[in-house]
DNA sequence: GGGGACACGTGATAC
DNA sequence: TGTATCACGTGTCCC
């Protein structure tokens, strides 16, 4: 307890400046510095998403995933322009679960106090990658478009679409969040991904001959990429 | 001071649990989370450019900032197919840098606490946007990328490339970041992006009458778009 | 009660 | 010297 009295009763007597009266500009340039803080955060809660009426510490953990997602974007396409959805000549689907998640650079400290992001790791929403390669075709979007959203609550955060010489193949990245109390059981994380993938498979069945002669016509290699972030 | 003994000499005796045992594991708690926030806190400041020996606020400020940064591009690339990067008739270069710089919902809380994202304007990389439009060929991609290495640590942060109709438009957006002891004046930036821009003409340069022909050869076109979906 | 999460005031410390 | 930041322990409120 801070003693009532304003006085200087004995101790060392550190300032002719009244003990008190810098003790409140102290408390109060402190309470200044927190609501600064303070500020930032309830920012960030308003931009990250699905962070809303989140732990303060959960939240900067899903500012860091969040940061990470884009910024890992941009290194990417560094490398000249993303290789990886260069379409080949068979035609595939593919949706797989990354759960091999950032675990680059993280170095938190020197310490034991690795164990932060252990407990959110379950809420948080799983990151899907699917892809799609095909003969290219008008309408191939929208039908990409739809196998998205096929699989309930799924956030496209990332999508790219790569055609060239008349093949395309598209790449999409997803959150699959179960935000209440969806199933998180592995029998329900499987059925969503098999829906994604049948839908992506019935996009890869639907081109048509038409489109395939279309292709045909043109031999000319041609690039389209785009790197676009969905929030 | 906590008085040392262990006794609960008098006071309303608030629980059979020992008090001191109680603090004890309180303040541990708190210390948990305490470091639980500052390890994320350490993580974003490695994830961030240029946000290493800032303050904690600072450093809030300056993820809200680079948030908004990616996440601006993402709501730009919502209105259907960034219409900006379909390409046009003619032929064209272009290089310019972005200076009306994210000032746009900022509500830095209603006192006086707007000044903390000052001070590190200066030593922020600065973003670029450079395009190119021309007839569409094989290995643009690769000349784009070449183009963009041209410029000394120059970060990509983002990369549209549309074609449609044989003509192809291609807009980059880089950090051009001076971290170290690099020229940050006037003329070593101009340096800069006039290299840019002489890469990217060399680009637009290189069509030839084979890939003019070819592109005669197609005359579909060829849409790459986009889903988009933003809160 | 017990645990988590938050704001608060305070001592230490750097420029 | 004042004026920043930071970590710490504590009180308090809410499941």
């Amino acid at each position: 307890m801070v003693v009532t009295g304003d006085g200087e009763g004995e101790r060392p007597a550190p300032a002719p400046a009244s003990r008190k009266e810098r003790g409140r500009s102290h408390s109060e340039a402190e309470r200044k510095r927190r609501q600064r803080i303070n500020a930032h955060l309830a920012t960030l809660r308003t931009l990250v998403p699905s962070a809303s009426r989140m732990d303060k510490a959960a939240l900067l953990g899903e500012v860091v995933r969040y940061v990470r997602e884009l910024h890992g974007k941009a290194s990417e396409a560094t490398e000249g322009v993303s290789i990886g959805v260069i379409p080949g000549e068979g035609d595939e689907v593919g949706v797989e679960e990354e759960d091999d998640r950032w675990r680059h650079g993280g170095h938190y400290g020197a310490g034991g106090l690795g164990t932060d992001a252990d407990a959110d790791d379950r809420l948080r929403p799983r990151r899907v990658r699917a892809w799609v390669c095909c003969a290219d075709r008008p309408g191939l979007m929208a039908d990409l478009g739809r196998a998205v959203r096929s699989v309930g609550n799924a956030r496209p955060v990332r999508a790219e679409i790569a055609t060239v010489g008349g093949r395309t193949r598209g790449v999409l990245e997803l959150d699959v969040c179960c935000d209440d109390d969806d199933d998180v059981t592995a029998a329900g994380r499987a059925v969503e991904l098999s829906t994604l993938r049948a839908a992506l498979h019935a996009v890869l069945l639907n081109r048509e001959e038409e489109h395939l002669a279309a292709a045909e016509g043109c031999k000319r290699p041609r690039y389209t990429t785009r790197i676009a972030k969905v929030q």
